[in-house]
DNA sequence: TATTTGTTATATAACCAACATAACAAATTA
DNA sequence: TAATTTGTTATGTTGGTTATATAACAAATA
């Protein structure tokens, strides 16, 4: 898989797993409907302890991106049965006001940022117009 | 002060500190120049520990936003002293990636989450032309 | 001089991250 | 059907972080 650990990063490993799958699907290496690895696997690929990737797939249940089938597997969920709630627009919301503001306190521009965001899209191979 | 905490937040108390400062800057609550309440009035103010406003205090200096000086105060860095370097760029970057991977992966469009951004500006009261 | 300041030190309690091991029961596969 | 694989649940341990409390120090300030 396409998943690296920074075993010293600050960032917990579960939350590391977690990001690394969103930003997959995102960038189109995994569709809807497709099947992650199971959690014993994909934990012996990064050498890991089980739970903490348990942890990472329902953490991602519970954002509504996967759904966990006991006992048989998790499917990545299609995007027509992903509608954003304005409970989930308004965490994006928070999520990202922190971010922007640090920004702009550190003397970043609204058009840095900006293009920050679509450097980000650019990325994950998101098209954007004029990208 | 302007600063709220939630005590049963996921964020920890000295995170939020450090958050509502940045932003109360962003706004224009707080200019360059202006001196931070003592870490025990600011802590004795919101019915917590010294040590958890001193952390606080301590991650603003590393993030480069104030200046500590020993003995003395906490002095808000002027913008001119705020020099972008690429390092906190990239970490601006590097912030902003799985907010706005989720988002996309949650299924919203660039033009939802670029409209969430100029929503984040206008609440910390930065002009954006357009807005 | 007395007060206020950030600093440092020590100690404690609660919680979280991560690991290890084991067993269970349902789903899948051979 | 039998063996394997699956997520689930349980228990325990280790290490680190968060947050508190208390105390003392030395420099800056009033």
């Amino acid at each position: 898989m396409f998943i690296k650990i920074e075993p010293q990063s600050d960032v917990p490993i579960y939350e590391q797993v977690t990001r690394q799958i969103i930003e997959g699907i995102a960038r189109g290496d995994m569709q809807s409907g497709d099947t992650l690895p199971s959690v014993r696997n994909l934990a012996a690929d990064l050498g890991v302890n089980m739970h903490t990737v348990n942890k990472s797939y329902h953490e991602l249940e519970e954002k509504g991106i996967i759904t966990i089938r006991a006992k048989s597997g998790a499917i990545i969920r299609s995007t027509e049965e992903r509608i954003l709630t304005p409970e989930q627009l308004q965490q994006i919301e928070k999520n990202l006001k922190p971010v922007v503001a640090e920004g702009m306190v550190l003397g970043a521009t609204v058009e840095q940022i900006e293009r920050m965001m679509k450097q980000v899209c650019a990325d994950l191979q998101i098209p954007v117009e004029g990208v």
